[in-house]
Parts: structure tokens; C-alpha cells; sequence
DNA sequence: TGTACATCAGTGAACGCGCGTTCACTGATGTAC
DNA sequence: TGTACATCAGTGAACGCGCGTTCACTGATGTAC
């Protein structure tokens, strides 16, 4: 049964998110194929007319979710967010380095290509609002601290012990060269 | 063919050994049990004689992965060497949580169970070597410090460009609260 | 110490299963007149 | 504007494959005498 073009763009955005949030929640290999195409609300069968690969559409739900946000946020109060048991417990929304990090490091070169100008626009914009006399010193706040942001949401969303994991958000947070 | 009560041991430990490796260069999916135990010298239907299950067996392969360094080694070196490009470029050998953090959160109990209290061992031991007046500003910089470097490790790691994967790991170990 | 035999670690074929992917078919869309 | 038909998005059965796991069998080990 054909299906407007309006159809065809509303249910490859579907895909594409569901995607995001299935892979950011269970992991690239963790989903398959036809659990994506149901939670778009289509069959298995009409994936191939869209990607034509599991992995082409790895790289195009990456690219989805690690666009930069619409309105902008300091980075103070992003860094509060970001080291939050809020952002901890939604691995399905929250950031693709926490939630897909030791996985994509496996993952294809248009993947790992997609993270690092992700990684490298979240660098600079920490370096414009970072602490530090010199563009050398800010830009090294900025990588210390997207490293630790990344690190500590791991580990939060690792530990099986919430005292600890809250700890982590907490005490990376009062390290961070903001205020 | 029956094989002696050393040779057995030296097996178990042959497959355990080879389990760390593998599963930390190409994930606990990237590895079947039968590459595991031909990587060990064996066949793939002798498994079941050591584990019960492939899950038993990334719990056993982490908690030796995670197991403390038998000699001391002072949190400055150690970090220094962690942040190194060798050990970026060691996934076999390198840490668990930098190679295999974000497939570990989604792993069994008892995977993460072994990780939490290698994560805790990590902190005490870097917290007795951080600067700080107070015990809580120790714990503090011990925490910050551990979640920076395993980010730093796990992004220079997935970066397709080695000038920015190598300033990640100078300007995080730039950044620690040693020296 | 030497021999006979029970034990059991290892082998490799086989299992059921879920995966990514393909394809013949269906029927609504949208175009040509 | 209304009708006839070509297009093509979606369906669901089917494919080959590799996986984790099982099992009947083999033959070296190690024990009992």
C-alpha cells in the first residue's frame, strides 16, 4: 500500500528517532532491526526502502542526536543538567558519548567521524564560557571538564550503589571551572 | 581425551585470560564463545565444562580485568601512564571501564556489582594522594579526577583525528590535582 | 611397581533461535488524459 | 473535474548465517588392586 510523501518524510523522521532512543537505551547490537521499524509503527520489511543498511542508519540516528541543541544554554546550567540523576536515568534522550561511547569506538568511521565534530563544537563552546586567562587555559578546561562530565555519567549509570552514583554527579559537579 | 588437573587449571585460566581481551577490544557482543576458546586453544563445545553460560564468564573475565595492580604505584605515574597513547591504543589490556563502560551498565548484577566496588577501590586510592585540606575535598578531587580520566581515555579513543585524541589526553592530564 | 578400568576433559556435529536482509505481492497515491 | 492506470511504500513470508548451547562419543588420566 503506497503512502503520501508527507507519509514517507513523517515515518523516516520516526525511524530515525526511535533509532536514537532505542540504540541510546539498549546499545547498537541490543536492538534490531525490526524492534526499530515497530516502534516507528511500520513492519520490518519496509526498512530497506529507507537506509540501506542497520549500519547507515547507526550513522544517520548519531547524527540526529548528537545535533547541537536549538536555543542556547550556559554552560554552567548545562553542566548542572548534564550531572543529573534526571540525565542519568534517561540514557534513552540523553548524550550519545555517556550512553554509546565504549561502543562507538567500534563502530563505522562515518559514526566516529559524526562524534568527533560533535565532540569538537562541545569543546568549543565550553572554551568560550570556561575560567582561564588564556585561550590555551580555557581550552583546556573545556576538555577537562567535557572528560569528566562524559566519565561521570558513565560511571553514575554504572554503579549499582545510588549513594555512590549521586556522589559522582555531585562532587564532579563542584570540581567543574564554572561559577 | 581426559586432560590432568594442571592442565585444567591452566585452561580455566587460559579462557578467562583470553575472554578479558577479547571482549574489551570488540565488546562482550563482538566475541563469541568459540573465538574465546579457540583464542585459549580449544574447542568451543569444552566451554560448558567451565561456565554455565557466556555471562558467567564476562563476569569471572571483569572481576580479574578489575583486579587491583599487584605493586604500588604512585597516582601521578598512574595517571601519566593511563592517559598515555599506549594505553589508548591497549584496549586489549587497558580499563574496563574506559573499554567497556557504557555495555557494562546494560550488563548482569553482578558485572556491575564487581565494577562498583573496583570503582571504589579506585577513588580510596586516589583520594589518599590528592591535595586537599579536608577529607571531603580529597574524596572530591579523587572522584573528579577518576571520571575525567576514564572520559579522556574513552574519547580519545573514539575521536577520528589523533592531534585532537592526543591534546584530550595531555590537557585532562594537564588538568589532575597532582604534582 | 605394574595392570585393568572407571572417570571425565575435550571434540565436533547438531540444535533452535534471532538476526539482517530479500522479495513477491498488495493496494493507496498521484498523474495523464 | 472525473476516470484509468502506472507507481511505489508497506507487508509478511522466507533466506542464509552465526550465535549460545547441548550431547554422544573419544581417549588420556589417575585410581584400585
Amino acid at each position: 500500500m503506497k503512502v503520501s510523501k508527507d507519509q514517507v518524510a513523517k515515518h523516516r523522521a520516526q525511524i530515525v528517532a526511535a533509532a536514537g532512543r532505542l540504540f541510546r537505551q539498549r546499545g547498537f547490537d541490543g536492538v534490531s532491526v525490526a524492534e526499530i521499524m515497530k516502534e516507528a509503527g511500520l513492519t520490518h520489511g519496509a526498512f530497506y526502502g529507507y537506509f540501506p543498511s542497520k549500519e547507515a542508519l547507526i550513522a544517520e540516528a548519531a547524527a540526529q542526536a548528537l545535533a547541537p541543541a536549538t536555543k542556547y544554554v550556559a554552560a554552567t546550567q548545562y553542566a548542572g543538567t548534564y550531572l543529573s540523576t534526571r540525565h542519568r536515568d534517561n540514557r534513552a534522550g540523553g548524550c550519545m558519548f555517556a550512553g554509546l561511547g565504549s561502543e562507538a569506538v567500534r563502530g563505522s568511521d562515518e559514526l566516529r567521524h559524526a562524534m568527533t565534530e560533535a565532540l569538537r563544537r562541545q569543546i568549543d563552546r565550553f572554551a568560550a564560557e570556561s575560567a582561564g586567562r588564556t585561550e590555551t587555559e580555557r581550552r583546556r578546561a573545556a576538555i577537562a571538564t567535557w572528560s569528566s562530565m562524559v566519565g561521570a555519567v558513565l560511571l553514575a549509570r554504572l554503579v549499582d550503589d545510588d549513594t555512590l552514583s549521586k556522589e559522582i554527579l555531585a562532587e564532579t559537579r563542584a570540581s567543574l571551572p564554572f561559577d
